[in-house]
DNA sequence: ATACTATTTGCGACAATGTCGCATCTGAGA
DNA sequence: TCTCAGATGCGACATTGTCGCAAATAGTAT
């Protein structure tokens, strides 16, 4: 339990109310790993607590997007039409997914930030955040012709 | 009409069927903007043949998707849960969307191109494409209210 | 021009994902 | 403990996208 301190702490200090639902979906979150679904989130929240709605869920993640604890993906839709959730880290990074074998792989590079410093300097927005999903063939996609499960 | 005289001929030589329905598909693209959604294309393209349906828009879409002549953004969703398509152009560029007002911007910058080459050199991905969507106040929004920033 | 055939289309039924109104419940401060 | 603004559960709904299959058709060959 208790296992997203981070967010939990955040959401005190915004005086959002921290109630038990919110609290098994801040769990569930810190369990799963990253690149969460939000059924996965309702499923493994129901564990804790089988009347777990499914709108809560939704509303849960809607808000703490809201206060930019949490990203939203789509990684490129490479599989399904759904959306990924992940707590937001120190700084943003870059998702890459293979179009052949599904592999999603993640890159922190200072690259980013001077994106972010280019985009402020030219246009004046402000970045709060970015979403940066590159569609690319991995190695083993590219090299053989070697087919991966997924 | 031939509006998209670019992705006609990249199909020709590809060896893709030139149906009427994919005509029509290409034109509503051409005649509408950027940012584009599958209902608008659908709506657009009726103009033209009121039988178009709704599965040869998402198919079409998917194989211009397939051969790289489209991209498929959200724009983060900013906007309902849609997804939004565009002409690909020479080359990629940032998507920059205001959470308050909604307005979307978009910067061409070489850093782009940095990131690229970046995620090859470090991961070995050989990209196709990239998507990359900024959250951001404009400075209108941001403006009036100097709030807190994270 | 006509015939041929692999592809594509329209259609309808369906699945997945997300949203909303409203009655009820509850976290958290007093 | 009391109180009530705000959160939840529920169910009904909307949107977005998918699929199988019979019928139509683009491109090619004759
Ligand atoms: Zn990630
Ligand atoms: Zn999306
Ligand atoms: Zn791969
Ligand atoms: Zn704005």
């Amino acid at each position: 339990m208790a296992s997203a301190p981070h967010l939990l702490n955040a959401l005190k200090e915004r005086n959002v109310r921290l109630t038990r639902q919110r609290r098994v979906v801040l769990d569930a979150l810190a369990v799963s790993g990253n690149h969460v679904r939000a059924e996965d989130l309702l499923r493994e929240g129901r564990k804790r607590d089988p009347n777990l709605d499914r709108a809560t869920v939704y509303r849960t993640l809607a808000m703490l997007k809201e206060h930019g604890l949490i990203d939203e993906l789509d990684l490129l839709h490479l599989d399904g039409r759904g959306h990924y959730y992940e707590m937001r880290g120190h700084q943003d990074h870059v998702h890459i997914g293979c179009t052949e074998c599904g592999r999603v792989t993640e890159l922190h590079s200072p690259i980013v930030q001077a994106l972010l410093d280019e985009v402020a300097s030219h246009t004046g927005f402000r970045a709060t955040s970015a979403r940066i999903e590159v569609q690319a063939r991995c190695p083993e996609c590219a090299g053989g012709n070697a087919r991966e499960q997924r």
